[in-house]
DNA sequence: CTGATTGCAAACATTTTGCACTATG
DNA sequence: CATAGTGCAAAATGTTTGCAATCAG
């Protein structure tokens, strides 16, 4: 898989070693693109289905791919502190509804706009830029 | 104090009572409105300084005064979860910078404008929609 | 008075750390 | 081979809960 390979470079690039459980960590959130996952179901996986990753290399490569704009953290209100694949996607930008919980990716014309706004306004870098809305969705306006 | 009143006014309606935990928390917000606290700070200050409110009555009202929108929760990077007035502020929207954390509110008409939009494509309700903003700003913008 | 709220202490959950060992590059 | 990374177990931190006692309305 081609952005696997990218991956890979980045982390040589870095002089960071491909081990096992990195591996394993790195397809996870791949097969898992779509969903936003806890640490919690992370290690679990890891350590059960897996099997052999420890709960300490989660968290010290979950911190790590985060740093390298891989994953995202997000705090979604029902479920707590998640990740999300992020690289090389255009648009790094949530959603996330109040009640429901439910959080999507944003439109992606609308966030190049902002972007734009955000730097001319606030002097905001657009690398890396990333963005989070609460509020309520659609479905769960009416409380 | 006028928002102090409103505050009050709007636990009455729910049926919530003014105890003295209630009192502090709400003072100690509120004498801190341009920061961004953490429970610790906060219970640490209520317990020692203030003396007698118990953690888990800063917790449970923390919860509470997050769901009736008159404090925000904010994920800064180097000081984790923290919390912030929003009550009544029209502007409930923060940039916050990756690398020194320092988080800001933003410009209210850029926000406007985003609300409108947001809503516009999303179905996103207008009605407390907070938003969250993660970049690098001027100063730390070269890494 | 009555029920909402508190403090307390213990349970539970999450995250970090030091260290000896392993295995990547 | 050198050193980045691992697992492990324990410590440190953070959060939730049940319950009896209290006090706001």
């Amino acid at each position: 898989m081609k952005k696997h390979r990218d991956l890979v470079s980045i982390l040589k690039a870095k002089n960071l070693r491909l081990t096992p459980a990195r591996r394993a960590l790195i397809q996870y959130i791949l097969d898992n693109k779509s969903k936003h996952i806890s640490l919690k179901e992370i290690y679990e996986f890891l350590g059960i289905k897996v099997e052999g990753v420890n709960r300490s290399s989660v968290y010290r490569n979950i911190e790590l791919l985060k740093k390298l704009d891989i994953i995202q953290e997000l705090n979604l209100p029902n479920k707590g502190k998640c990740f999300q694949y992020v690289f090389d996607k255009d648009v790094h930008h949530f959603y996330i509804c109040k009640t429901c919980g439910k959080a999507s990716r944003g439109n992606k014309e609308l966030f190049e706009k902002i972007e734009k706004a955000l730097k001319d306004i606030h002097g905001f870098s657009k690398a890396n830029l990333s963005m989070v809305f609460y509020g309520f969705c659609e479905k769960c306006k009416g409380h």
